[in-house]
DNA sequence: GGGAGATTGTTCACATGCTAATCAATTGTT
DNA sequence: AACAATTGATTAGCATGTGAACAATCTCCC
């Protein structure tokens, strides 16, 4: 019985309890799934997000334009931005402008990116098999199904001059 | 079919597909269900983690160390640092230190801190019964039971020092 | 009672999240 | 061809995430 449990405070502000937040759900789930994975990227002194451009590169195979990149990744333009100045300064990926527009931008991983993704990936794969030997692959996939869905929905705007 | 969908891109470097993951779909999932909240909070000027500070006091009903409340909102303390400042500046909370050890800070909301939170409640439960409505109670439920369960494991150390 | 060690919070340095503004290149219109 | 609107990407500015180092205080134990 914590403090959190109670759905009524002396303050008579009622409100959900933490606990039940979804949010709050959502992001202490994806800590505890990425504590498998942070000791690995530390190793090759990668950030997260890092990690997610790079793997989304060696995904598609090919090169990606920058915008296609930030779908792929989940990422915000001026964060990938960023994140590409760093990643062309360690050498691992390289930038190419198309004749046909050249506003557009066009990003591919060097030899050497694919190197450390060649070296990263068994680790990586076990430490997803250790998540589904924990939590069970069957259960695994019906969650994924469920937040497929979740993220799919689209919410009324309930601010004020929507209203 | 997206390039996601190939397990083995031409480079050969064989990992699971990016739609699959389960750190990129909590993630999303978790987007999409802070699109709700986000323009009510940006009615208030408020960011997510400030918001999360002031609901953590207004649940507790009395005040709270900053340890403790890095705890109940799941910030880190450097973080919580820094918006305990700014939301002191803006009046909201505000400080004490007990006698029986210094070290400590006691953080509590001030009147005005209280008037927002009371402000704020009842639109922020009429955000989240938008996300049961349109996900289902029940089924919501049981996707936070899941979640709750998924934090709680204790993933096994695979980095190389520790293998 | 005094110093080693633990604990509580803060500060630092760097990377990202997020909104708005900017810039260059392209497209549409007349 | 000239110009406004649009688009792709970057830059700016502030707030947070994260690991490391620090300062202040407290505890314990000799």
């Amino acid at each position: 019985m914590t403090a959190d449990d109670n759905r009524t405070a002396e303050d008579g502000i009622a409100m959900r309890p933490f606990t039940e937040s979804l949010p709050m759900a959502l992001l202490k789930a994806r800590e505890a799934a990425m504590r498998v994975f942070r000791p690995l990227l530390a190793e090759h002194g990668l950030t997260e997000q890092q990690w997610r451009v790079l793997r989304a590169l060696a995904a598609a195979g090919d090169d990606l334009e920058v915008g296609v990149l930030a779908d792929h990744t989940f990422l915000l333009s001026p964060s990938l931005s960023r994140i590409l100045v760093t990643l062309e300064g360690r050498g691992l990926i390289s930038r190419a402008t198309p004749d046909h527009d050249r506003r557009r931008s066009l990003i591919s991983l060097t030899p050497g990116g694919r190197r450390l993704m060649a070296r990263f990936a068994p680790r990586g794969e076990a430490a997803y098999a250790e998540i589904e030997r924990q939590f069970g692959t069957a259960r695994l996939h019906r969650l994924l199904d469920e937040l497929h869905e979740l993220a799919a929905l689209d919410f009324i705007d309930l601010s004020e001059e929507a209203g």
